[in-house]
DNA sequence: CTACCTGCAAAAAGTTTGCACCCTC
DNA sequence: GAGGGTGCAAACTTTTTGCAGGTAG
């Protein structure tokens, strides 16, 4: 086994028709409207944005099925809820399809190297940047530890 | 008044009286109490679970007089709203008390150094740790960048 | 005594759900 | 043709607001 884990591209598209045909689900022409429109959007759309935008190609469509397709997006991965305090959930969607900056978590016991993204994380740290009037360029994050496979040794065995 | 002014560490009560004071606004009993509760209660506490326990001591206490607090304490820096997406808005409080842990904004032009701090950030990094079964010991985070100033400057005179 | 604060209840705002009909598979 | 999907509207939940009376400064 590697010590570095990392996760393969893959298109949205797929990985919605992959989940919708592996629970049994059907697909629907609003809820492809409504991928697409999101997949297509950039920042962070609130459900009533998306509405709107959906509705320049289709007006009928209502905000219930929104709700609903949202929901699974985020099942399958493809969308990350936020909350801005602003009172509207705002949904943000998740690159696949690039081989992304990550970052590392390190096991300081037996040099495990796992790599992981975290958009979360990187839309505040570019808020803390702007804060400060920084224009950033790239950063570092580095979580240092141990790894569940080593917390399972006794501590005298850990290297 | 001590000889001595000390401006870092400050007790929350004073610094909710002092806004208070600030702002032509009143002190009311029900206003200490639900602080109080705040400030005594550690993790992060949902409206409805601040309005229960703050009801121990004083039944009476209605949910808009908790609700208009909690916003109070969030303009005085002293709380700070969480969306957990359960549909329930939650306060942290901050520790203004301590010199904490803090991370650092790097520019790589003129080697400015500043540091901050962002409990949301740290939250986050438990959490992807957390995710990975990984035990944080510390870590580093370092944003590189170039400061407010060195953007004024033409690129070619940069370091 | 002024104007801020409170509790209550009504109103808003955001999200979910029930249902009859429609459309995939 | 069976069972999931949709739109609509009603139901729910959480938060805000209007108001009459109370109270700190």
């Amino acid at each position: 086994m590697s010590l570095v884990e990392t996760t393969s591209p893959r298109d949205p598209r797929d990985v919605l028709r992959d989940f919708i045909t592996k629970n049994g689900l059907k697909n629907s022409r609003q809820r492809e409207l409504i991928a697409e429109t999101f997949f297509a959007s950039d920042g962070h759309l609130s459900v009533d944005e998306l509405l709107e935008r959906v509705r320049v190609e289709d007006p009928k469509v209502g905000q219930a099925t929104v709700y609903r397709t949202m929901k699974l997006l985020a099942k399958c991965g493809l969308a990350e809820v936020r909350q801005f305090g602003d009172g509207h959930t705002r949904y943000e969607h998740i690159a696949l399809g690039e081989h992304e900056h990550h970052d590392h978590l390190i096991c300081t016991s037996c040099g495990l190297i796992i790599e992981f993204v975290n958009p979360q994380i990187e839309t505040l740290q570019d808020a803390v940047a702007d804060a400060h009037g920084f224009l950033v360029d790239h950063h570092k994050m580095e979580l240092y530890g141990i790894c569940a496979d080593c917390q399972k040794l006794p501590a005298g065995e850990r290297v």
